[in-house]
DNA sequence: CTCCATGGGTATATCGTTTTACTCGGCGGC
DNA sequence: GCCGCCGAGTAAAACGATATACCCATGGAG
C-alpha cells in the first residue's frame, strides 16, 4: 500500500503539467492500475463503490486513455483510412469526394473514430505505397475505398496486407470485398433520365463521360445505350475524355459544332461536368433548356445553385458514406450485431429541375 | 548469440503471416534490436556493412516501424488534426474547406504525414471535446484551425492542452498563436473590387455576408465601408445572415424587391453565396451583369464553371493550406531550419471575369 | 473443521520501438 | 606497459495501457 504510493509516477515526473497516466488515476483512487483499466473498459470484478472512486479520480485528473498505448496493446486505432489517388487540386474541384467524406464522418464522429486522409498523387505506385504504409505502420483499423476500377488491384493488395476494407461502389468482377451501394436497381437513374428525355421528344441524345477505367463509367454508358436501344434510338454521340470541367467544355463545343449531327440533349457523367457543359453551351449561344437539355449525375449541392438548376441523377452520397462506415464497423467486430444494419441507401433516381425541357423543333 | 535465436519472436509467433517486428529484422540481420533502430533512424555507431545488412533484412521482410509503437515511445504521431465545428452537410456544400485541405495535404503527403479529420456537429461543447480528446489521447502532433472567431476560446484551450496549433487567418486580438495569412495588404481584394465597381459607374453597392462572429466577416465589412467612404459613397445595404446558399437567395430577393433602393452591384462574402445570389437574380428576371453586377470571395473552382463566370476576390486557399502545414512543421521541430520558409501566399486580389459590368443607366 | 468456490482485487508480462546506459576489443599516447 | 578513449554494438528500461495469472479473505457445504 505504502509501496504503491512511493513508486507512483507522480514522484518521478518532473513537471506537474504532464498529462496524467492511468497510474496517476490509480494512485488517486487508491487502487491498482489494473483495477482502473477494468473500470474504464467495463469489465467485471470491481465493486460499484470502487468503480465510482475510479471514475471520480479519472474525472478529476481529466484523464482518458492514450490512444497510442491502447493501439499498441493490440486493440483498436479508432481511425479509418482513406487514400485518394488523385492530385490535390483535382480533388478540390470535385466535391463528390467531400460529400462522401461528410457521410462517413457522420457515422464516425459519434463513436469517436477519426478519418485519416492521405492524398497521394496520381503517380503509378503512390497509392499502393500509401496502403502499405497504413497497414505496416498499423495506423488505421481499416480503409474505405472509392472509385472502383476495372482490373482493380487494390482489393488483392489489402487482403494480402490483412487490412479490412470496404468499397463504395460495385467491385470489378464480383470480388469478395465488402462493398456498399444503393439499394434497388443500379440502372434506375439513367433509365429514368432517358425516359424523361424521350417523353420530352428528344431523339438526339449524347453522352459525355470520363475514362472507362472505372467500373461505373462503363456500366453507365452501357445502360445509357441499352435504354436508348429499347426505344429504337442510338446515341447521337458518346464522348469519352476526362472527368474535368475543361473536358466537358471541349466536349460540348464539339457536340454543338456540326449543325447536322447536333444533339438536343446531353447526359454528363457528373454534375461538375454538367454545370461546366451547360455554361459552355450558353456561351456558344444555345439556351438551356430551350436549345439543349442537360442532365448531370450525383446531385451535388452545386446543381441547385446554378441557373437554370440542374436536372440530375441523384445518388445519395451522404448515405452511401454512412453505409460504408457502418459496414466497416461490422467488419471490425462482427459480434456487435450491427445495430442499425446498413442504413438504407435509395437507388439513384432522376431529379427533374430546370435544365431539361422539350426538344427543339428544328433538330 | 544462440540465445538470440531461441528467443526470437518468430518462435513464439503462431502464424507466419503476422506482421514482422523490429526483432525479426534484427534476428535476420544477426544484430541486436537496438542496432536496427539506430540504422533506420540514421543514428551513428553502426558500421556501413552492418547498416547494409540491416537494410537488406528490413527490405526482405517488408518491415517498417509500427506507427503506434513509435508514437507511444514519445516520438511523433505523424498526423495532424483538424476539427470542423460544422455539421457534415454544411461542410459538403461549401468547398472552401476542401480546397484548404487539399493545400494542407499537398505538404503533408510528401513527408508521409496524415490528416486526421474530425467533423463534429455545431452543438456547443462538441468542438472543445474533440480537441481535448485529440490531445489527451495523443493522436496527433498538432492541429490546424480555421475560421478565426471573435472571442475565440480555442487558442487558450489548446495552449492549456499543450497541443501545437496553427491558425489559418487572423487571430482575434493579436493572440500569440502561430497563424498564416496572405502576404501584403489584407484589404487589397475588397478595395480593388470596390474600385472596379466604381470605375464601372456603380454608385449603389450592397454587401451580403454571414454572421459577424468571425474575425474576417467584420474585417471585410469594415473594409468595404471604408473603401466606399473614400469615394464619398455609402453602402446601399448590408445584409448579415448566414453563409449559405439559401441565405444568399433570400438576401437577393430583398435587395431587388424595392425599385427605389435597388443596388446595381452586390458583393458576397463567398463564392457559394455569390453563385446562388446570381442565379436568384436571374430567376427574378435580372440579367447579370447587365442589371446587376456580382462579386464573390475565395475563387473556388465553381466560379469558373458557371455562366456568366464569376468575378471574385481570389485568395490562394491552396497556398494558405500549404503554408499552414509548413508552419506546423516549423512548430514541431524548430531546429530543422524550415527549408522553404513558408511558401509565399499572394494577397487577396480581384479576378475580373464575367459577372461584373457597367452600371445600368436607370438605377 | 476442512474444502472449495467466489468476489474483489493486485502483480506482471506484453505490445514494438527508442534511448540510455553499459560492454568490449583495439589503438594511440605517454 | 598502462591508461584512456573510441568505435561498434548490446542489454535493458522506458512509453501507457490491457490481459492473464494469481492472491487472499469470506462464506457456505459437507
Amino acid at each position: 500500500m505504502a509501496t504503491q504510493q512511493s513508486t507512483s509516477p507522480r514522484t518521478r515526473r518532473g513537471s506537474r503539467t504532464d498529462k496524467p497516466t492511468i497510474a496517476d488515476v490509480a494512485a488517486l483512487a487508491g487502487v491498482s492500475v489494473s483495477a482502473v483499466s477494468k473500470v474504464v473498459n467495463n469489465r467485471p470484478g470491481i465493486s460499484p463503490p470502487t468503480r465510482q472512486r475510479v471514475w471520480d479520480a479519472a474525472e478529476k485528473l481529466r484523464w482518458s486513455p492514450s490512444a497510442t498505448a491502447v493501439a499498441l496493446r493490440g486493440a483498436r486505432t479508432r481511425a479509418i483510412g482513406m487514400v485518394a489517388g488523385r492530385s490535390a487540386d483535382v480533388l478540390a474541384a470535385d466535391p463528390h469526394f467531400s460529400v462522401l467524406i461528410s457521410g462517413i464522418e457522420a457515422e464516425l464522429a459519434p463513436v469517436d473514430y477519426g478519418l485519416l486522409l492521405h492524398i497521394v498523387g496520381e503517380e503509378p505506385g503512390a497509392e499502393e505505397r500509401a496502403y502499405r504504409r497504413l497497414a505496416e505502420e498499423r495506423r488505421v483499423d481499416g480503409v474505405i475505398l472509392t472509385e472502383s476500377r476495372i482490373g482493380d488491384t487494390r482489393f488483392e493488395l489489402l487482403r494480402q496486407l490483412r487490412l479490412p476494407a470496404v468499397l463504395v461502389g460495385t467491385p470489378w468482377r464480383e470480388d469478395p470485398i465488402v462493398s456498399v451501394r444503393a439499394g434497388g436497381e443500379q440502372d434506375a437513374g439513367i433509365r429514368e433520365a432517358v425516359h424523361h428525355l424521350a417523353e420530352l421528344g428528344h431523339r438526339h441524345i449524347a453522352y459525355v463521360s470520363g475514362p472507362e477505367d472505372r467500373v461505373h463509367t462503363v456500366f453507365r454508358r452501357r445502360v445509357f445505350e441499352a435504354a436508348l436501344g429499347e426505344r429504337g434510338l442510338r446515341p447521337t454521340r458518346i464522348v469519352i475524355s476526362e472527368f474535368t470541367a475543361d473536358a466537358a467544355v471541349k466536349a460540348v463545343r464539339r457536340l454543338l459544332a456540326e449543325p447536322d449531327r447536333r444533339p438536343t440533349a446531353v447526359l454528363f457523367a457528373n454534375d461538375t461536368m454538367a454545370v461546366a457543359g451547360m455554361s459552355a453551351a450558353r456561351r456558344l449561344g444555345f439556351d438551356v433548356p430551350r436549345d439543349l437539355s442537360v442532365i448531370g449525375y450525383d446531385d451535388l449541392p452545386v446543381g441547385e445553385l446554378v441557373y437554370p438548376r440542374l436536372t440530375t441523377i441523384g445518388q445519395d452520397l451522404v448515405q452511401l458514406g454512412r453505409a460504408a462506415a457502418t459496414a466497416m464497423f461490422g467488419l471490425l467486430d462482427p459480434d456487435r450485431a450491427a445495430p442499425v444494419e446498413a442504413p438504407a441507401v435509395r437507388p439513384p433516381g432522376l431529379l427533374v429541375r430546370e435544365s431539361t425541357g422539350p426538344a427543339a423543333r428544328g433538330a
